[in-house]
DNA sequence: GCAATAAATGCACTTCTGTTGCATCAAAAT
DNA sequence: ATTTTGATGCAACAGAAGTGCATTTATTGC
C-alpha cells in the first residue's frame, strides 16, 4: 500500500485513495483492463473519475494505452524501468479471441520495418489475435 | 463503369447503382475510408446502406477493414488477386499523423512472429504512424 | 489554525461510431 | 403476374469517449 503510494509520488501524481485503489486493481489483473472493467470493479466510483485517473496516468507514465483493435482501449501498467513519457516502449500485444483478454508481452519488440521513401515512423502497433496460452491448454 | 460492375458479380455482389458509386469512389482515392467520409460524399446517401454494403463488401472480399487506431474503422479496396475471404493478407498500414490519412502497404507484409508457448496467432494487425510521403515532402 | 488557492471528484449531458428492427421498395424467380 | 428474395431508408439504440460546471477535498501561505 505505501509502496503504491510511494511509486505514485515518483511520477508525480498525488496518492488520493481512488488512484491507489485503481492502481492496486491494475497491478493485481495480469491483463490489460478497460475502463468499464474498472468501473464494474468498483460500484462505488464514477466514470468520469476513473477515466480522468487512467488519463492521468498515461501521461506520467504509469500505465500505456493498448488498442487491441476491439472498440475498446485498454490500459496497463508500464513495467518497472520503463519510459513511456520521453520514448515508446513498442512491445506487442496479444489479444485472445476466445477469452477476450489481451495481455502485454513485454519481452517481444516490434520489429524494426523498412518504409517506402518519405515515410517517417513515429510510433507502431503490433497486436496479435488468436488463442492465448490459458485458453490453448484446455 | 462496367468494369466494376463485373468486378462486383465476380465476387457475387449484385452491382446496384449505390454499390457501383461506393466501389468508384474508393477505386478513386488511394486512401482508406472510413464510413463518414463516403457519407460526407454522398449527400444523398443512408448512413445505414453504406455500412451494409461496406460489409457486404468485405464479407464478400471486396474490401478489407483497418484498424489504425483512430477510432473510426477504415475500409480499402483489395488488390486484385487478394483472397481475403480464405486467407488474410496481412500487409502493414501507415497512418500519418499530419494529414490523417491511412494507406495500405500492400508490398509490406507483417513479419512472422516468434509467440511465447501456448500462443497461437490467427491474426495480426501491425499499423505504423508518423509522417507520410506527401507529408513529409514538404 | 485559518483563509485562499489549487486539485480532485461527481453529476449531467453531449458527441461520435457502430448496430439493429422493421417497413418499404426494387429486382429476380416461378 | 404473382411470389419471393434482396436492397434500401428511417428510426431508434448502445457503447465508448469526452466536456462543463458545481462541489468537495487537499495544499499552501499567512
Ligand atoms: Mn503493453
Ligand atoms: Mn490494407
Ligand atoms: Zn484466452
Ligand atoms: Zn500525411
Amino acid at each position: 500500500m505505501k509502496e503504491i503510494e510511494k511509486t505514485l509520488e515518483n511520477k508525480n501524481v498525488r496518492p488520493t485513495a481512488m488512484r491507489i485503489l485503481i492502481y492496486k486493481y491494475m497491478a493485481e489483473k495480469e491483463i490489460a483492463v478497460a475502463l468499464t472493467d474498472i468501473e464494474n470493479a468498483f460500484a462505488k466510483s464514477d466514470r468520469t473519475t476513473l477515466y480522468r485517473t487512467l488519463k492521468t496516468f498515461e501521461e506520467k507514465g504509469i500505465v500505456h494505452q493498448i488498442d487491441d483493435g476491439t472498440s475498446t482501449t485498454k490500459y496497463a501498467l508500464c513495467e518497472p524501468g520503463c519510459n513511456c513519457e520521453i520514448e515508446q516502449d513498442l512491445h506487442l500485444h496479444f489479444h485472445c479471441s476466445n477469452c477476450n483478454e489481451t495481455v502485454c508481452l513485454t519481452e517481444h519488440k516490434i520489429p524494426h520495418i523498412n518504409l517506402p521513401d518519405g515515410y517517417v515512423a513515429e510510433d507502431a502497433n503490433l497486436v496479435l489475435k488468436g488463442i492465448c496460452d490459458k485458453c490453448s491448454r484446455q
